[in-house]
DNA sequence: TCTATAAAAGATATTAAGGTCTTTTATTCT
DNA sequence: AGAATAAAAGACCTTAATATCTTTTATAGA
């Protein structure tokens, strides 16, 4: 459904929330270690989300990743369309070059449905929420 | 959401389908022009499902593609499933081994709900009613 | 039986995703 | 100022998806 980029990003990202949420930054190993992903490519894809501003990092000595707003004002919506882009949300079921309800294929009806409440769903949940339960075995599977 | 082949895949099989209603067959070279996918790409697919028995082909003169079953037989889901595998029906949006509700990832609860909206579109979708309303053109952008 | 046709099979090529490694830059602390 | 730390940047590697090409096999029809 997402690429490997998206799922690793949402994870780090919930667990950089959570050292968020206890007031301290957290560096790139101790990421990867709870969110169970590889190192060096997350940390391309924090790189990506700090240069769009989903989060902040600092570098040196203590410093680390870290989210410097609301961490209710970042949806998942906002997270897949930073790593993904937003044809997952929009694109054609079938893959002609753009979805047009004037013009449908034949999945359209069907498939703009399950697309649109994917989005719902990805605008609803946000970092607050999805942190909500989250401990440090969620993802040591 | 859908990989390439898969996208090209359904294409094709809308194509076979129409002809297999007019009662001809159809070769690749005609499949691929009408469903606007690649030539050898699209053999590769055929040849899969194929061998799957989704659809059934014939070597030499007057041979072609060509589908035996009910088309209302042959769901969404069947296509999907043969072509991509079952992990976008079955699969954890975090990318874990598995998706296990007892052990559940931050984006269970609401992601798996989405999900199975999409399996049932794709049960609920096939090869019948995929073709009301499909023209020559429909995939000609 | 021979030829033409069309799919199957297999080999190969290209591109994009996934992943790693090394060097550079910024920052803190001594 | 200098050393240590940690992210940024960039080069590089690997694998899987996408795509093409060539050879083989099966079949219909002359
Ligand atoms: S045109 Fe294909 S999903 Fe809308
Ligand atoms: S465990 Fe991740 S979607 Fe079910």
């Amino acid at each position: 459904m997402f690429s490997k980029a998206c799922e690793y990003g949402i994870r780090a990202l919930t667990v950089i929330a959570k050292k968020t949420e206890d007031g301290s930054k957290v560096g790139i190993k101790d990421i990867c270690k709870a969110s169970n992903t590889p190192e060096s490519f997350t940390a391309k894809i924090l790189q990506n989300l700090a240069k769009k501003d989903i989060i902040q990092s600092q570098k040196g000595p203590s410093g680390g990743f870290y989210i410097d707003r609301d961490l209710s004002e970042i949806s998942l919506y906002d997270i897949v369309d930073a790593i993904d882009g937003p044809s997952i949300f929009f694109g054609c079921g079938l893959g002609l070059k753009e979805c047009d309800a004037s013009r449908p294929c034949p999945m359209h009806d069907s498939f703009e449905s399950v697309r649109d409440d994917m989005m719902k769903m990805c605008k609803e949940n946000d970092l607050q929420s999805l942190i909500t339960g989250l401990n440090k075995d969620t993802y040591q599977r």
